[in-house]
DNA sequence: CATGAATGAGAGTTCATTCAT
DNA sequence: GATGAATGAACTCTCATTCAT
């Protein structure tokens, strides 16, 4: 493939992610995609067969781009707190960022489309929290709470607000509600950073 | 409308439900309804003008049964903890039983078709459980647990993972992990009815 | 068919008539007399099978109430500029009351329905015009015209007027000049009844 | 749009002309139009949008042909008499080559889309006509007869019979009849060129 | 007589997909 | 690589028409 191809692509897959984001995965066709791209039917088609192979190419771009701040974060002998804070406050802008969430598309292409992306997706993110609340644990700063439920919680907690906010309206204190309380329960009331 | 009217409309909702449950919301057709139910398309068109209307009128029937035990348990003077154990052995029971979930549909339903359906949902779980706690807490039943975070946190986490047991499989254990975080931050760990 | 059937098919023409009057004749359905009617499906079916069966029964009563006062008028030996005037103010009348002219429909249930009934319509209002200017030249009250051309294009242009009126706004003036000009051609500018 | 399309285009226009010139406007379904295309369903759809898009461009390609020759005569300082007579002598020939005459069609479609098509259609014929007559009796080729009467009468006349010959036979004396006794209106009985 | 449920044919319309240019 | 014309399948929706009640 040529320079000229990958521009394209690249070009497709930016204009094809906001179509997505607007309007879900199924609602979205070829022709819809053309015409956002400014590309003629068998332009697009010389890149790619269907909506799935466009969406699945944005997905892995966007989990490659995933947080890896806490693998860094332990192996550099951060403070656990502090790396928990600051995934909280990644959380929290995601969270306060609903426009452009891929949220409902990517929950109706899994419905659709059984793979195991979502469910990679899905145990990356378990390791992780597992692995800083064992590591939190350890050092004494986070409370000896049951690793498993509390990982378990926070994320669908998580990702039901997130996927909720698609919608019903959700309030920023609604956020910060949960967010403080999955704090309080590893920290307790002491302090915050 | 007469008899047979109503028969076949509760035929329809019965057929069409399944379907929405097994292939979510925009994936089901007029005409898949009409093969389900062994239905003209004429036929069908008597009854319903389009999926969302029938679809609509099985939400309906839905939030019509919905749990107004609290209130009841409430009224009665049962004990708070009663009435949390039969919430979450409720709750339970609904999440292991993906098959017959509606979450796929009425999720990609209610983001193509953007109405207070869901709002109203949302505010009535919140206000009932919101009553619960105040009541367990008042009857010290209950720790004394920030009410809103605790709402919140419960109601999502639970939205959470019925969203996405439709995508990823989540074992009974995630399942009791969660709910058992929610009964140990209410009641702590004195006892389990 | 008992006393109740013709009273509906009387109702069934009534209410008829006005559709016709207002979309035509190919754009009403036998769905649509139902409604207008009040009646079911069935219910409608039992008196007429199509529409054509409806607007046929609507043009024979319209036509059994052809002006036949030109015959009377000659019989009772009136004049015949009496007669005329009569008949250029019922053509006004009609002209002007364009509302609920059936002529659209009438055309369009011609064009599609070959058939004998507009001939006979068309023979009839011929003979009856070249009745009346022959005993108005007899009788040496009308002009010495050429009759044949001129009930042509009497009638023509009355049928283009009418017509072309449901489709362009035609003044009152315009209505005027076509019918004064025929007085004219007729009896000249001597007098005016 | 490239060579081929334009090309379809075309061929869809004549084919449909044929098509509406028999059935009338409502008559016609896109379907239709594709089989006297030779053209797939989607293939028609890509040019037009429905069966009024095609209407109305095959309409203004008529509009557009319209004859400008009284115009250019009048220009010329041609006899009145001549113009009158080609006019006139083209008139007959629409009037006796029924076979291809739109004005079931277009009536049809100005009755069902009201719209200011026809009223052009009607001023700009009516103009052309109070030039020639004003010209000719200005030369004292013409009698001084009323010109907005005359106009209109014309106008009617021919139009009722161009819309009454797709109903009832109409032979070849009638359209004499009524041409001829125009010419006379307008220029007595002289001469005929 | 009248109702309204049901059938089935057919029109409108939209797309995924292919292909000549 | 890119264009846009064309195909054909699938879906939505509307009616004429029938029939059990």
């Amino acid at each position: 493939m040529g320079k000229k191809g990958i521009q394209t692509k690249g070009l497709i897959q930016e204009n094809a992610y906001l179509l997505f984001a607007e309007k879900g995965f199924a609602a979205v066709t070829m022709k819809d995609i053309c015409e956002v791209c400014g590309l003629s039917r068998g332009g697009l088609y010389r890149h790619y067969g269907s909506t799935k192979e466009i969406f699945e190419e944005i997905l892995q771009g966007i989990a490659d781009m995933d947080f890896d701040f806490i693998k860094e974060g332990i192996g550099k002998e951060q403070s656990a707190r502090k790396i928990l804070n600051q995934i909280l406050e990644k959380m929290q802008r995601e969270l306060l960022d609903e426009e452009n969430s891929l949220s409902c598309a990517i929950y109706e292409y899994s419905c659709h489309c059984k793979n195991d992306f979502m469910i990679e997706m899905n145990q990356r993110a378990k390791q992780k929290w597992t692995l800083l609340l064992e590591y939190g644990i350890k050092n004494e700063e986070f409370k000896p709470v049951d690793i498993e439920s509390m990982v378990d919680i926070i994320l669908y907690a998580y990702q039901g607000i997130r996927m909720w906010e698609q919608v019903i309206p959700i309030d920023v204190k609604t956020v910060e509600n949960v967010l403080e309380k999955i704090r309080k329960d590893l920290v307790g009331d002491y302090d915050r950073v």
